[in-house]
DNA sequence: CGTGTATTTGAACCGCCTCAATCCCTGTGG
DNA sequence: CCACAGGGATTGAGGCGGTTCAAATACACG
């Protein structure tokens, strides 16, 4: 079964060196295969239990995947921004719901079945998934990393800062955050009341810059890490 | 280069519905690609900043996934047991250490070029390197939940439900804990004591039982999820 | 320009962290 | 097989940080 077939290095491309995300389309090598759709804000685009038959990019916008615990606690696993894939599974079902953030939020949506096959007859095809794939763990790492940190004001900080390093800052004016305080909160497991005093804090203390709620204008490269 | 093989259905085996991993090889299809090495307890096998040349998998024993923050803290983001993959990075080095948990832990692992190599040749191959990056990301998200949960009690629940189902329960007589409380605490972003408390918490309940500090018996099916 | 929602602030309570001491497993050597 | 040593686990007391409930303010959108 194995096939042990010898590969010049020609073949081999650098990892990872992939090319940047057109926002507007996706990976350039996947596009033939997107297909493309606008939601209005908290819409849901995947719901808890559907079926796992797509996987997801997004074009534009914001989508925070989700799980609604019992309690009515809501825990938000991943927030996803214009690049960032989303809809692997194991199971055969969506574990997490998936939601657009912002008004207008554009994703693209492929057929897995389609996608693999394209992957198994195109190396290419199969090595742009495994980027996806790898950058998706690297997220849920760095997010873990966060979350874990003691303190809610570092808690934040962290979040600004990736944030401040994910989002487009144009003409040097910050970011606009995509997410409310609850959204926050719900993200790193504590409370939208103490995002709000953690934020206060940092605010007072320099450490970041704000035009308004929304608008992170500057943040000091972090200081723990 | 990327070659347009026309792939009939039958070439496409069900996603996911891999053959379980040979506890003792890792999966079969990358066999031949394995070296089999042995580690001693809280050995180092991978460091943080190790150029990142090489994929592993645990074949026995287990293995933390961790990063040691400058103020001295510990924060594990992975404990890696028979059949999971690490060493899946964006960046070429390696953002976190791995080191072995128990005594006589046997890894394998991979040449990240050759098995790309392979993945190019074979979409076979390339099918079982995306099936333990989703099983990656999954046993992240599983781990995210649980640490944004609230409660000290309901993380240390969750977390010994997980191990409880992934760990071998031979005769019935539960399983064996391969991590101390401090593992668990560092990957619970709780303190050690409050671990403690909280299985004492758990085991007064009923929850669970325990034959010793490491044997978990029996554990009561989430009443939250 | 007004209304509804998001954000901020306040006060009291509770849970977790910290520091410390004790207990108890486990593995080693006699 | 037993005794002992050393690290792991448990328990205790006190302080702090974050949650909760509540209210005021500021922002954004129509």
């Amino acid at each position: 079964m194995s096939m042990h077939v010898t590969v010049g290095p020609a073949a081999l491309t650098p990892f990872l060196a992939a090319e940047p995300v057109q926002a507007s389309t996706g990976p350039q090598i996947l596009r033939p295969f997107a297909r493309i759709k606008r939601w209005p804000r908290d819409q849901d685009i995947v719901y808890q239990g559907n079926s796992a038959d797509d996987w997801y990019c997004v074009i534009s916008g914001a989508c925070r995947q989700y799980m609604v615990r019992p309690d009515g606690r809501r825990r938000i696993v991943d927030i996803l921004l214009p690049g960032d894939f989303f809809g692997f599974t194991v199971e055969t079902a969506h574990r997490f719901a998936v939601q657009a953030i912002a008004a207008d939020t554009i994703v693209a949506s492929y057929s897995r079945s389609q996608i693999e096959a394209a992957a198994d007859a195109d190396p290419l095809v199969a090595r742009a998934i495994r980027e996806r794939t790898i950058s998706t763990i690297a997220r849920l790492q760095e997010h873990l990393l966060v979350v874990g940190t003691m303190t809610a004001a570092e808690k934040v900080r962290a979040f600004l800062s990736n944030m401040f390093d994910r989002l487009p800052n144009r003409r040097g004016s910050g970011i606009t955050l995509p997410v409310s305080r609850y959204d926050i909160a719900d993200q790193l497991g504590i409370s939208a009341e103490t995002v709000s005093r953690a934020i206060t804090e940092l605010r007072v203390l320099g450490t970041i810059h704000l035009g308004s709620p929304r608008n992170l204008q500057t943040i000091e490269p972090r200081y723990l890490d």
